[in-house]
RNA sequence: GGCGGAGUGGCCGAAUGGCUUAGGCAAGGGCCUGCAAAGCCCUGUACGCGGGUUCGAUUCCCGCCUCCGCCUCCA
């Protein structure tokens, strides 16, 4: 079976055929770094990295682009509120993000577009919405006249247009015709930031850049559009209407990931229960955060509680458990993230990552080679456990999530010193214990745990292991 | 009011018209161990409520209840 995903805008699960042969263009919406990232967008980050993954493993040339919103009505009235200027707020917001989205493993997308580095595009765009008729000034905005697109306005969220409710925008909206209409360009009010255009001053509507970015970087059509259902509407129905309504073919998959809430609770300021990285940091190691946000479906609302992260963290140290002690017995291995599908990749792995992106039964897959792997440790079969490891660390891999590319900095320089000083006590121990002293045994196996090195006894002798958490 | 999602065993979380009914965590029993740790083996039969369709429904249909998201900035 071949990739299948789950497209919003005809509510099914249908085949993936790109529009070039072995290429596929991916667009994303990303930040609006207004703030630091939350685990709500990482999750997002996540989500799109195993797509972007998934798609590299399937062999497709792929060009992803995430955006930047880096101006926006709330970033100028934080960065007013902060006495910052606006470009300052949005930029050092943006390395935020992006620092967050490499903690949790994320590749760089092939190109991160910013909005204000976009502006002529934008204008084009307008130009050619003014000529087809669906663009209008009004009170030195420009708006897109939802009543010229009635009829295919709202396919993507299903709504129609005469069910949707009048925007409850401020009263400075009165210039709209009709209040469904949305901005494309808003007018300069007094201190903000703006461009100079045909029109006069001002600077992007909230759905314009979208479009002007994605066409710019993927060609008028493209094969897939992601972000989370928040977006949904009206974001990404004003998207398709702007880039449609000029002309182009647009998105042919719109992807959706699910909102993650915060102990059963939307995140909100007002609510205070914003989970930051830090705050994750605090609880659990990186890739173990990156295994607690990709282990649920990306369709799926997920309830993030600590409870779950720590027992996300136990799971990820039983797969993390098996690598480590396998690639003892029989080394490391390949492993590594190849562009091409591996032959070492289970099929009930491929069938579910397929199946629109069906990580829990992947993970499933993993876990079940894993018991295959420490089996075979059990009864030192070492062509089994060479066999599980390959599979173990080809899914994890594509997954992000291989054990062996996790290391902590500074970790692996250090690990040969530390053995080699373990390995001095390990022989006072076994020499304790040879004499039946297991008091002197265990004083010096607790003296090890309290300086932070766990020691397991194995049939092929004593290892040893950094404590985790 | 409109659009959409979800309710699964102690917990998290998938799939599925019946068949060996994921996976993880936790629990109990066992193996291994000087004791541990890790690992392995075994045990536990769930699908919001009420109807209907069917030989058979957790899975399809109808109704209901509860929760959540969007319709305003939002991943």
């Amino acid at each position: 079976m071949s990739l299948q995903l789950y497209d919003t805008g005809t509510r099914t699960i249908r085949p993936f055929e790109p529009l070039h042969e072995g290429r596929v263009g991916m667009y994303v919406c990303g930040a609006t770094p207004q703030a630091a990232p939350h685990i709500g967008h990482l999750r997002s980050g996540v989500i799109y990295d195993v797509v972007f993954r998934w798609l590299l493993r399937l062999g497709y040339d792929v060009i992803f682009a995430r955006n930047i919103t880096d101006i926006d009505d709330k970033i100028i009235a934080t960065a007013a509120e902060q006495d910052v200027p606006w470009f300052a707020l949005a930029h050092a917001n943006q390395r935020t993000f992006g620092h967050g989205y490499d903690v949790v493993g994320c590749l760089p997308p092939t190109v991160e577009p910013r909005a204000t580095g976009h502006i002529p595009e934008m204008l084009a765009l307008i130009g050619r919405l003014f000529d087809a008729g669906h663009a209008y000034a009004a009170g030195g905005d420009i708006y897109f006249d939802v009543t010229s697109w009635a009829d295919r306005y709202g396919r993507l969220s299903h709504q129609k247009l005469e069910h949707m409710r009048a925007a409850g925008d401020t009263a400075d909206d009165s210039a709209k015709r009709d209040p469904r209409d949305f901005a494309l360009w808003k007018g300069a009010k007094p201190g903000e930031p703006f461009w100079e255009t045909p029109w006069g001053p001002g600077r992007p509507g909230w759905h314009l850049e979208c479009s002007a970015m994605a066409t710019k970087y993927l060609g008028s059509t493209f094969d897939i559009h992601g972000g989370g259902v928040d977006l949904i509407f009206p974001h990404h129905e004003n998207e398709i209407a702007q880039s449609e309504a000029a002309g182009d073919g647009f998105a042919r998959y719109w992807l959706h990931n699910g909102m993650l809430t915060v102990n059963g609770e939307k995140m909100s300021k007002s609510v205070g229960n914003v989970v930051l990285l830090a705050d994750l940091l605090e609880k659990a190691r990186p890739v173990e955060v990156r295994y607690y946000l990709v282990s649920a479906h990306y369709r799926s609302v997920t309830d993030f509680t600590d409870a779950a992260l720590a027992e996300a963290a136990i799971a990820y140290q039983r797969i993390e458990g098996f690598v480590t002690r396998a690639a003892e017995v029989v080394g490391a291995g390949e492993g590594g993230a190849a562009r091409e599908p591996a032959d070492e990749l289970p099929d009930a792995f491929v069938a579910a990552m397929n199946d629109d992106l069906g990580v829990p039964q992947a993970l499933a897959v993993v876990h079940e080679t894993v018991r295959e792997g420490n089996q075979g440790l059990t009864a030192g079969d070492n062509a089994r456990v060479r066999a599980a490891l390959a599979s173990v660390r080809a899914m994890t891999g594509t997954l992000g999530l291989d054990p062996l590319t996790w290391v902590r900095p500074g970790e692996e320089d250090l690990r040969p010193v530390v053995d080699a000083l373990v390995k001095i006590i390990l022989e006072q121990r076994a020499a304790a214990r040879a004499r039946k002293d297991y008091a002197t045994a265990d004083t010096i196996r607790d003296a090890l745990n309290a300086a932070g090195i766990v020691v397991e006894d194995t049939p092929r002798g004593p290892r040893w292991e950094p404590r985790r958490g």
